[in-house]
DNA sequence: AGTAAGGCGGAAAGCGCTTTCCAACGGCGT
DNA sequence: ACGCCGTTGGAAAGCGCTTTCCGCCTTACT
């Protein structure tokens, strides 16, 4: 009758206060299939459980259902507002269906991605989402079949937002029609010379965003950042340096266009006078800049839940996010 | 011999393959103790291992052991800028540890935070982070002390960012100087007349920011936030058009200060010629707000990364992170 | 009343792994 | 040659929980 067990009660002490067997405790306690126990039997059970501060234990149950309720959602980092705007979704749908985050942040190295898929894996997290992967279309498959092998056959599912190619269920952003939605903006306003930042040539992101828009408007110049905000300042320098006559640059995110936009202000161009600037994904302060940045907007919060969505439900093909384009004040007629 | 088993090989299946026992294939596949195995036979089950494409369960293991590799974080929003800078910190040094980072957003909803401990608990998190709890000080310890209690004794470590009272390690950021850093700053600026666009009162962040800036200044007028962008724009707008005589406002956090920017903006207040504003935390992106921001800095991702040692590290009291003023372009002298 | 049909509690068999504890096996000293 | 000790492999006992299967007891029906 130790009102404070020094250690953690388990079910079976729960049970032995009660006065019924484990088995009776475990369904009351959790009371999944149809099976009923009676109301009385219920009560003292209740009661002794929480008497005992009685909490469950997640890996054991884990152990006997052969199943959790984590998912893992790896990002490159999650300090970065486009990730962190996508997380945000991510849990609070995860709530909605009663799962734990688990979230990884690779830093961009591809190495660590492989690593937290295998340990996501360990952990038997139900579903694993590659919220922005270093490995996509063919090398996707090459590399990653390996790790992801068995884990489907292990019930586990993995969705990705963009498209990684064979069987890999998918969020896509509207990544070209974006991209060429801020194209269209900036020909409307008279733009014919502009500049692109781009991000690293290998992610299916990048080119996408850059196809849609030398679909509409062929950039004079492409220069290669990092999606970082200091990536992007120092791309934009080079790139405002050796092509003096751009009147407009397309940043491929926000954070890098923040760098483009401070870049801008260093070489002494005013933003969106003598250059305009137009940026990607719309994320939370992109409004708040100096200039507000005009950019493609696309429901970051949405995409994450949708995802978690896509990784809890039945496999169910793609689902893609629209894109829209919001005119702020970074963006202005050429000359 | 299948090579392609329809389900995930159990370590009995590797030993099996390998012609060891179960206990020695979990002895080369973990090799913890002094034990040691010939290395004929290691190399044989490492083999088996990999040929079966082995990976190691972790619920099982948690069981066996009794301790997990995970860690909690419990945060209000993680697609704030602060709490998303926070986690990567904490993200960055959980790999050092070898955890895997467990996040929680409670949408500030004290209810939401009590159950993510619930469930944390459940998981068998070796340590619980409360980067802002809902509950300081003495209610801290009246509402958590049950949620938390037992935990301790089960091995549990709960840590948080800000002083919650009696028990609790935490890493306490310099706020109380800090916020007198801001008064400072204003005052040798001339500024007399200024306004503070406050956060929930009941928060121990709130009452020593607030502390900490009236020691040095007392406020003409406090207006209460909610950390949100829109929140500070609505505390900032009444606060303006009430006091107009105000030339200098201080917003408790970074983000508020966004919407105090865009609420001069809006009533026509030039900043910083008309009106100064100062944030607090300086979030990645404070230097590229219109105008960038002037702000006490606070290094979040060794704030992070700190808590985070100390969740897993010994109880060793707390440790405090040092504030600085960081001088934009939002403040300036007084008229 | 007798019996078939349910409802409901309990015993027990695992889930996959770690970790004692024991036994077998060489190599050594005397 | 013989007994000892240091090594190293294996058997087995759990870790805390779920769930199937059994069997008892209560109802209801003829």
């Amino acid at each position: 009758m130790r009102d404070k067990p020094s250690t953690q009660a388990t079910l079976q002490q729960v049970a032995d206060a009660a006065g019924v067997s484990l088995a009776t405790a475990s369904r009351v306690l959790h009371g999944s299939g149809g099976r009923t126990v009676r109301e009385e039997l219920r009560a003292r059970v209740l009661a002794e459980a929480s008497r005992l501060r009685y909490v469950s234990h997640a890996p054991a149950q884990a152990l006997a259902r052969a199943t959790t309720s984590i998912v893992g959602l790896i990002v490159h980092d999650i300090a970065d507002p486009y990730f962190a705007a996508i997380a945000a979704g991510a849990m609070r749908a995860a709530r909605d269906h009663d799962l734990m985050v688990m979230v990884a942040c690779t830093f961009r190295e591809p190495q660590l991605e492989l690593e937290y898929i295998a340990r996501l894996r360990a952990q038997r997290a139900r579903a694993i989402i590659l919220a922005a992967s270093s490995f996509t279309g063919t090398r996707f498959v090459a590399d990653l079949a390996d790790h992801l092998a068995g884990y489907a056959d292990q019930g586990g599912r993995v969705v990705a937002i963009g498209d990684h190619g064979a069987g890999v269920d998918a969020v896509l952003p509207s990544n070209f029609a974006g991209a060429a939605l801020a194209a269209s903006h900036l020909v409307s306003l008279g733009h014919t010379q502009v500049g692109v930042v781009s991000g690293p040539p290998s992610l299916a992101t990048v080119a996408d965003r850059l196809a849609g828009f030398q679909s509409v408007l062929p950039a004079a110049a492409v220069v290669t950042g990092d999606f970082s905000r200091d990536g992007g300042y120092a791309a934009a320098r080079s790139l405002l340096t050796q092509h003096p006559s751009l009147t407009a640059v397309f940043a491929l995110d926000d954070v890098m266009a923040y760098g483009v936009l401070a870049a801008a202000r260093d070489l002494g161009r005013q933003v969106p006078s003598d250059l305009s600037v137009i940026g990607f994904d719309d994320i939370p302060g992109a409004a708040d800049v100096g200039p507000p940045l005009t950019t493609i907007r696309l429901d970051l919060a949405e995409l994450g839940s949708r995802v978690l969505g896509l990784a809890v439900g039945p496999p169910s093909g793609s689902v893609s996010i629209p894109a829209s384009l919001v005119v702020r004040s970074s963006t202005a007629s050429a000359r």
